[in-house]
DNA sequence: CCAAAAATTAATCAAATGATTAAAATAAAT
DNA sequence: ATTTATTTTAATCATTTGATTAATTTTTGG
């Protein structure tokens, strides 16, 4: 068991506090009380709340769309595989992370472009090996719609599964039956919607 | 042109305040602005910020889900049919009002059971309808996995906008075209995922 | 050991923010 | 017209909150 230096432990406690509750609605106070130290050492080694949030969302961001492109670019990889990598890695993660997408989008739609170059960048090196797999498979949707279909699909029932619990459509204690289910299926979903 | 009531007034802003912001986010001195009226009196007409907020987080909640189930439940209208209401009417109403899905779901993550009353209900009504229909159209999807399918092809592409702009898969100019093409093709992978 | 540097704390500041109050303006009732 | 009730405002309060300061403790280098 080794102990996280100050500097860590105020990060985790922010990653914490942070993804539950938003930038606006985070407290340095309870960040601190969190990492079990005093308020000023926030500032002593970040300078501001902002300093320490840009840190947790770059990393947070990095958690949940870093893989996409690595996966998707691989020219030696097939089609099938991929998909199958990406649902399954998605699963895998959200179901440990949960507020992971709600954070990083919502603060996405605040503040549209902080990450422009690292997607610009991410799409470059995916979307001309996409658009030949997908050709060479005889498929005729766009990269774009493929890509979308894979993240909807995936994505948004860890997003959904307050309403879904709500409505009684799944109960909590089934949300991971279903969601691993899901996962089973979805590769084939999407490549029949590919076609 | 009619001029509004002052409680009118109130509530524009506070709609237009709360789902750009968030709760925590939002100021009452903004809306109060934004409304043209003093501070003191968005306490007079409403009492607290967290009053005017739950007006506000109804009216949105009902305004985003309290379609489903209306189109959902009715026996005599045919399963393609629904689909593509729905799709057709979250399209229209999300191309106007952008914001509304993240706002709407992150309060669900922070705040979850507020909802339970409304949404039991909703469900209580539609699910059997839609399974005999299923059933009745020999496909074999669950319940749950149908409609979870129909909201995230259709909704998650409007809370991935920004990622997607960002990106540069699609541009800001030709997102409504994306969206609409999506949304004519919606029910035809809808009926291919639930056979 | 000791002095310098680094880390940590308690106390406090200044600004922001939700809310209230008391007075003024306006509208309604008699 | 005059009183009463309602609506609106300016000023202010009390609390919260991000940040700073000055002092204290701990660590490090010589």
């Amino acid at each position: 068991m080794e102990e996280l230096s100050t500097e860590q432990k105020i990060i985790a406690a922010a990653r914490s506090v942070f993804t539950k509750k938003g930038f606006a609605g985070a407290r340095t106070r309870d960040i601190a009380e969190e990492a079990g130290i005093n308020l000023a050492l926030l500032n002593y080694y970040f300078g501001s709340k902002e300093n320490l949030f840009k840190i947790v969302i770059k990393e947070k961001f990095e958690q949940l769309f870093g893989m996409i492109s690595p996966i998707l670019s691989d020219e030696s990889v097939p089609l099938g595989t991929k998909i199958k990598t990406l649902v399954d890695n998605y699963t895998k993660l959200l179901k440990e992370n949960e507020e992971l997408p709600i954070f990083i989008l919502n603060e996405l739609s605040v503040n549209g472009h902080i990450f422009d170059e690292l997607l610009q960048y991410a799409r470059q090196i995916s979307q001309p090996v996409l658009e030949k797999q997908l050709k060479n498979n005889g498929m005729t949707l766009s990269v774009p719609n493929f890509i979308m279909n894979i993240i909807s699909l995936t994505i948004f029932p860890f997003i959904a599964k307050p309403l879904f619990v709500s409505a009684g459509l799944i109960t909590i204690e089934n949300y991971t039956d279903f969601l691993n289910e899901r996962r089973d299926n979805i590769p084939d979903w999407i490549m029949k919607l590919s076609k």
